[in-house]
DNA sequence: GTCTATACATGGATAGAC
DNA sequence: GTCTATCCATGTATAGAC
């Protein structure tokens, strides 16, 4: 087989930026198929639905999220520091999914979703316990970035804290750590 | 003049509780009217249009807080201790309108109320930062404090933290003010 | 694989009776 | 102040041509 037909995951793309910049109400069929080039009939050959899309995106956040699972267990700083700096919503496609899908599940009943964003907020709370020891502190940090992140998804247009404000958060939750 | 229409209010706790429970596009005209126990047309005639039932909600928002600032800043407890106790979706009337615009806001763009929900985080802020002294921690308080608000927007029927996940939570913070 | 045309349902809003 | 009836726009989805 070629590649990962590239027009279907333009389409996915396009979903995510629009349910991300707009809002959830805004991406119609029509507007996402505008958005990634192609009529609404092309759209619907690749999704048959407006669920098959969201599907998709779910999917894709699965298998963004095994990879960065693997990423912040490995490297040399703490799995602490790079969780809080990579809360920020830096565009990484893994903020975007998540992004898109949370506000998703905000419009309307979406079952599925949820269990599979409350997953992967129980791996990253494991993933910090075991660095911390600390099931208080864990909880603080990862309290912490859902805050952040809570603040890109309340508005992704508004200005990301920069990399000086995220040593300073670490900073003031190394105290915590280092108290033990 | 009477007292403040109650079918009025009705209408907007009924749009409120349909927007946190089933989520924005759930709450159309028709299944606010329903859940109101009003016709169509009846809501109609108390607000013009969904936008008007969208200021509504904003009004409702800016009597609360005013309310709930102060409430903040007396009593014997520490600051930081009642803002982290009553950031959990206990279902007061603040967290209820808060959560609903919230959500509304991510749905579709609504200029009027990201502004709103900014200006009372700031003000949450400040009054966290007179407490504390400190910028980072009381940065911190608000970003735990917002992260336990985000999963209930992600779930409100998600199990809340109880009286001692609370406690524990608001000791921990207060190692970090301790040692100021 | 992608397009156009169209059917169908539903949400927002108006008109006017009671 | 509240209701019913109705209009209009738009969103989802199907059918079938290319």
């Amino acid at each position: 087989m070629p590649r990962a037909n590239s027009s279907r995951e333009g389409v996915l793309d396009a979903f995510e930026q629009i349910v991300i910049e707009q809002g959830e109400r805004v991406a119609t069929l029509s507007a996402v198929a505008e958005q990634a080039g192609v009529s609404k009939g092309g759209l619907l050959y690749h999704f048959s639905s407006k669920q098959a899309l969201v599907d998709g995106l779910l999917e894709r956040l699965v298998e963004l999220v095994e990879a960065d699972l693997e990423w912040l267990g490995e490297g040399p700083e703490s799995v602490v520091e790079r969780f809080i700096r990579s809360s920020t919503l830096d565009g990484s496609s893994l903020d975007r999914t998540f992004t898109a899908l949370a506000r998703i599940v905000q419009s309307t009943d979406h079952p599925d979703i949820r269990p599979a964003l409350a997953r992967v907020e129980a791996a990253w709370y494991e993933l910090v316990l075991a660095e911390v020891g600390d099931p208080d502190v864990a909880r603080l940090v990862v309290l912490a970035s859902d805050g952040l992140y809570f603040r890109g998804v309340l508005d992704p247009q508004a200005p990301q804290p920069d990399a000086a404000d995220i040593d300073r958060m670490v900073q003031t939750l190394g105290r915590l750590v280092a108290k033990d």
